[in-house]
RNA sequence: CGCGGGAUGGAGCAGUCUGGAAGCUCGUCGGGCUCAUAACCCGAAGGUCAUAGGUUCAAAUCCUAUUCCCGCAACCA
């Protein structure tokens, strides 16, 4: 095998607060198919991903869950890694930012830019609301007051330290206009570029002092490390960077890297802040980051409660590791966003893995046995038909590689299968079952046996990196490890035809590599996997909600809320609000304007002539622009599905509740 | 006027940067074939490229305005 040279690359490390879903999954897969084919290619590969695990958010679910952060961060890591394991991806290093060596080598790093002064100690300034323990600009307050709670703010000081980001700018964008292969795909670019670097950027708070989950600033412990800082740096970290100048071998091998891949919410994390920070420890600058689109939800956002979020290992459960791998790298465009769904898993499945790629190799190693007891030998009688086949198999690897470089792998699998295709266009063209009916055109079925044979086998070749257990099937049952194992067929081979030793046998009986699948029956699986919503509810229904219980009050305090049955004569949707009503509710004599956040559990033409029940003293508030003179009361459940408290009986507008 | 993304035959997408005869996969319909997982091969129908203007010899592509969708943010008294 040719060595090409080095490459590093790096997955965006996975937040731990929670089991990653499909989405999350679908990066650790796209690279896990680069790092393969750039291994196939002869590159020295070094392929990182890992887990974030520090965080405000995880020291909050821990303490949920009632036990410590690390615990929490052990069992999640734990589930991720298990996935990216069961994905069948091959990874070289997997970074946890609790991993003691990252810890201490952040620290260090925090310090270098602090004794260099590119961190300094400052203050952050803004209005506090102490019963929240919040920060708020001026432009986030209602009315002066804190949008949590309503209560009066306090100009308020808090010690932090910060990054002197400017500093770096000027380079940054020189960098970015002289390196276009940087951000991927382009149209990024411009969106860094119009939206912070051009506007000019504000130096970054990197410390934190509202939370304890974190690696502390070892020079002043009451700090904890910005988790950015702490988790863009795992890149360098982990393969050994000193920021002493000890540096490791595998780090000075291997940096810089070759890509960082990474959905498209973080590409500003890593094309702004992490070169700066580099930058700043004299680094050199990763080649290129590319940021990749999204995977969503067919029928809306994946939502726990609806029950429709997709998990890789559920979807493997149902289709297997490589027909998940197939969907989530074929069907992610290069810059749109993608859709998953059960429909369109169970359609591609059908479509290109059983009917076009399992059934060609089925039908392939039938005929063989069928008509030469499985023994496949050139005879060498060609005909003019072979040709184009040959130009198409042929031609495949180049054509792949030539999407891989841009890493448009979804391109690169459809010209795989487009191989696979013309196989089984070239079976048609040929009619083995015709040549097989006379003693004098046997030998040709022979040579067209065998070009099937040899096409496959580059095809499954080729198919190695994006479904490595199918590739491996499929060279079994032709026999062609002798040929196409990694050592026998090399990449550079894939261009030339007729590497497949004559007289090798195929297997006698042909495997199914893909099932067709029913539509139907899988939606019913799923269904009684996920319980529709509604059996949900009952079921909750029955069990009861808990919420979380507020402190006691006494009688006076409740005294001072004035209940009423009001009845709302008019209602309209206040302009670009997604879940605001502004209703005039008549409470006996006067009309007050209320506006609620129910406009997607009521039409404002429902919300009419209903009697409701409502908070009447409140003090008026602006919501969205408009002013709000009074509560209306729902109830709540755990979906967030609303219900209005209307009377149980007819009462007139403006009867007290007590 | 909060930020951003999008709108291309029934479905999912490419093409838009760098204008030059509207393409791919699936589905539908018709035909062929029988080696094969009711699979495979061929053919056809189906699109005013969201709308309205503009630039141009020429616009899906560039410019302006509008409508609708989807994220995020905000708001959910």
């Amino acid at each position: 095998m040719s060595n090409k040279g080095k490459f590093y690359m790096t997955t965006a490390i996975a937040y731990t607060s929670g089991k990653p879903h499909i989405g999350n999954t679908y990066e650790i897969v796209l690279a896990d198919a680069i790092a393969r084919f750039k291994r196939q290619e002869g590159y020295d590969v070094y392929f990182q991903t890992g887990t974030d695990e520090h965080g405000q958010k995880i020291e909050m679910k821990a303490a949920e869950a009632g036990i410590t952060p690390k615990e929490y961060v052990d069992n999640v890591a734990g589930v991720v890694k298990g996935i990216w394991d069961m994905m069948n991806t091959s990874y070289d290093s997997f970074v946890r930012t609790t991993d003691d060596d990252h810890e201490k080598q952040v620290q260090k790093i925090f310090k270098k830019l602090y004794d260099k002064g590119d961190i300094y100690k400052g203050a952050y300034e803004g209005l506090y609301c102490t019963p929240c323990e919040s920060f708020w600009t001026e432009s986030q307050l209602v009315d002066g007051k804190c949008p949590d709670c309503g209560r009066d703010v306090q100009p308020a000081k808090e010690e932090a330290y910060f990054f002197k980001m400017s500093k770096y700018a000027d380079r940054l964008i020189e960098h970015i206009n002289t390196h276009p292969e940087f951000i991927q795909p382009v149209s990024r670019k411009n969106e860094m570029m119009n939206n912070f670097l051009l506007p000019g950027l504000q130096d970054l708070c990197v410390s934190r002092t509202t939370f304890t989950w974190g690696i502390p600033v070892d020079f002043d412990p009451q700090h904890v490390v910005y988790v950015w800082l702490d988790a863009l740096s795992n890149y360098i970290t982990k393969i050994g960077y000193d920021a002493e100048g000890n540096s490791s071998e595998l780090f000075n091998k291997n940096w810089p890297a070759e890509l960082h891949l990474l959905g498209k919410d973080i590409i500003r994390f890593h094309t702004i802040y992490w070169p700066i920070f580099l930058m700043a420890l004299d680094v050199e600058l990763p080649k290129q980051v590319f940021g990749h689109p999204w995977l969503l939800q067919g029928d809306g956002k994946m939502s726990k409660s609806k029950g429709n979020v997709l998990y890789a290992d559920e979807l493997v459960d149902f289709f297997g590791v490589d027909a998940v791998r197939y969907f989530v790298l074929h069907e992610m465009p290069f810059d749109n966003d993608g859709v998953i769904s059960w429909e369109l898993l169970v359609e591609r499945i059908n479509s290109d893995l059983a009917n076009t790629l399992g059934n060609l190799v089925n039908r392939t190693i039938s005929m063989s046995n069928k008509y030469f007891d499985g023994i496949v030998e050139n005879q060498g009688v060609a005909e003019a038909v072979d040709e184009d086949l040959k130009a198409v198999v042929t031609g495949a690897a180049a054509k792949v590689g030539a999407k891989m470089e841009e890493l448009r792998v979804a391109d690169a699998m459809t010209e795989i299968f487009n191989l696979f295709k013309r196989c089984n266009k070239y079976i048609d063209e040929t009619t083995p079952w015709i040549l097989a009916k006379e003693e004098a055109t046997l030998p040709r079925l022979a040579t067209v046996m065998y070009n099937l044979v040899e096409s496959i086998s580059i095809g499954a070749t080729l198919l190695k990196s994006f479904m490595p257990e199918t590739s491996e099937r499929i060279l079994t049952q032709l026999n062609a490890g002798d040929i196409a194992n990694a050592n026998k067929l090399a990449y550079e081979d894939l261009g030339t035809f007729g590497h497949y030793v004559n007289g090798t046998k195929v297997t006698a009986q042909p495997e199914i590599l893909f099932a067709r699948l029913d539509v139907e029956e899988v939606l019913k699986k799923v269904e009684e996997l996920h319980p529709p919503v509604e059996a949900d509810e009952e079921e909750q229904a029955e069990a009861g909600i808990d919420i979380e219980s507020k402190e006691e009050i006494s009688y006076d305090d409740f005294m001072k809320m004035q209940f009423q049955v009001g009845e709302i004569v008019s209602c309209e949707e206040v302009p670009k609000s997604k879940k605001l009503l502004c209703s005039q509710v008549r409470i006996g004599s006067t009309t007050k304007q209320i506006v609620s956040g129910i406009k997607q559990h009521y039409s404002a033409a429902e919300m009419v002539g209903k009697k409701v029940m409502v908070l009447v003293n409140l003090k008026p508030a602006k919501l969205a622009g408009v002013m709000s003179e009074g509560m209306l009361l729902c109830a709540e459940d755990e979906n967030g599905e609303l219900a209005l408290m209307v009377p149980e009986k007819k009462m007139p507008s403006g009867a007290e509740i007590c």
